[in-house]
DNA sequence: ATACCCCTGTGAAATATTTCACAGGGGTAG
DNA sequence: CTACCCCTGTGAAATATTTCACAGGGGTAT
């Protein structure tokens, strides 16, 4: 089975970005290049390391047949459910938001799925310590208030969660996913959670974001 | 001089990250381990890539010494000018945002400096194609029609944008940043930005940073 | 004071990643 | 059909990064 080095990763998860959006066109190593910045050896090399025969021709990858390699070869060929920790600015948003960058309006919704999809990634539930709003917002997914986390996360499999709550809070709501069984946190509150090792956390923050651009210029 | 690998420079954005919550206190390679998932080895190493003497004592990194010695060697020792370009939902949010984690509320501006100052960044300007909006649009810094950016970013020496409009004006706006001199984007939009290599990128994308935590559980 | 322990710093070894150089294949123009 | 060109794929070499192993230093308890 194939081994793809950590840096490869997350340039595979690039390419698939630009290959998605080639519109089925091939793309090839030296387009991607001209793209992102690495060099094509890397990115052929990349590629290579899926063992994903045939998705390379001498036009260049097409899309149809490498999507499907990466997303299976990092292990996102399958559907993951998720939910919204935090229904403030950010997190109702979120519950308003279709995957593909705009916000769905009100009445927006002929032809689109019951529940909101992001790719692979489905929305299953809503959460908010504050039991008056949880009644008020309108969403198409179940919306409870924070105390019932450990049962609803279990009861729906949910594996990822999206923590948009007030920095003060983080660390508490981080502890009740994380004991309710949790596997993956998105934080987009501005602190570090201690957490066991086992729960991949990312941070999303528009300040760290800003130095790693600043790093790069 | 210091040559830092590129690995650690992403590394050392997060341990300054931790010091800067640390209290003060002396934080040891065996913490920022556990806090990182990184061996203090890589930590160690990379702290020493700085060539920073005497931020290391025997009780772990002093983060008044440490902190300013990454700041310095990533080259984040210095002010940097920066602007929002669309003012929507959350352009408008960052305008208002100060970077600690908390909006600022309507009343809540004793003691606060008169711009937005996000750690090393200050918030210059705002602009949004609409007009109307810009006029109605309460802010601390100054916000212009979309046609002034050369003219604005040119003058307040901005680096840096932030891009929140709309998927289908992004192209378009990254280059008038572009030829106005930008030297790095912090893209909302879900798009992949066209632009001259010499202009940094950084896409931030509530879907790709999922994909990026499936990839890690 | 002394012994102990936990800390950092760092050459050297081990490992991982990137770059090079080129083989092989397929489409296209003549 | 043939020649050409641009593509991918991939061993091997070059380079970069991580891990190991240990030297050295500074608190602290006895």
């Amino acid at each position: 089975m194939a081994v793809i080095p950590g840096p490869a990763k997350g340039r595979l998860l690039s390419i698939m970005r630009l290959l998605e959006k080639n519109g089925g066109r091939p793309l090839t190593s030296a387009e991607a290049e001209a793209m992102t910045g690495w060099t094509r050896e890397t990115i052929r090399k990349d590629i290579s390391s899926l063992e994903a025969d045939s998705a390379g021709t001498s036009a260049g990858y097409v899309p149809e047949l490498l999507v499907p390699a990466i997303r299976k070869a990092l292990g996102l060929d399958r559907r993951r459910f998720f939910c919204i920790v935090g229904l403030g600015r950010l997190g109702s948003a979120y519950l308003n938001y279709s995957g593909d960058g705009r916000p769905r309006a009100a009445g927006d919704r002929a032809g689109l799925p019951e529940t909101p999809v992001w790719e692979e990634f489905e929305l299953a539930a809503g959460f908010d310590s504050n039991v008056n709003r949880v009644e008020i917002l309108k969403s198409r997914v179940p919306l409870y208030p924070a105390y019932k986390i450990p049962e609803v996360v279990s009861r729906l499999s949910i594996e990822i969660a999206l923590l948009c709550v007030p920095v003060e809070a983080a660390q508490t709501s981080a502890e009740k996913l994380a004991s309710a069984g949790i596997r993956g946190i998105l934080n987009f509150a501005p602190t570090a959670l201690k957490l066991p090792a086992e729960i991949a956390v990312r941070n999303v923050s528009a300040v760290d974001e800003l130095r790693a651009l600043a790093v790069e210029i």
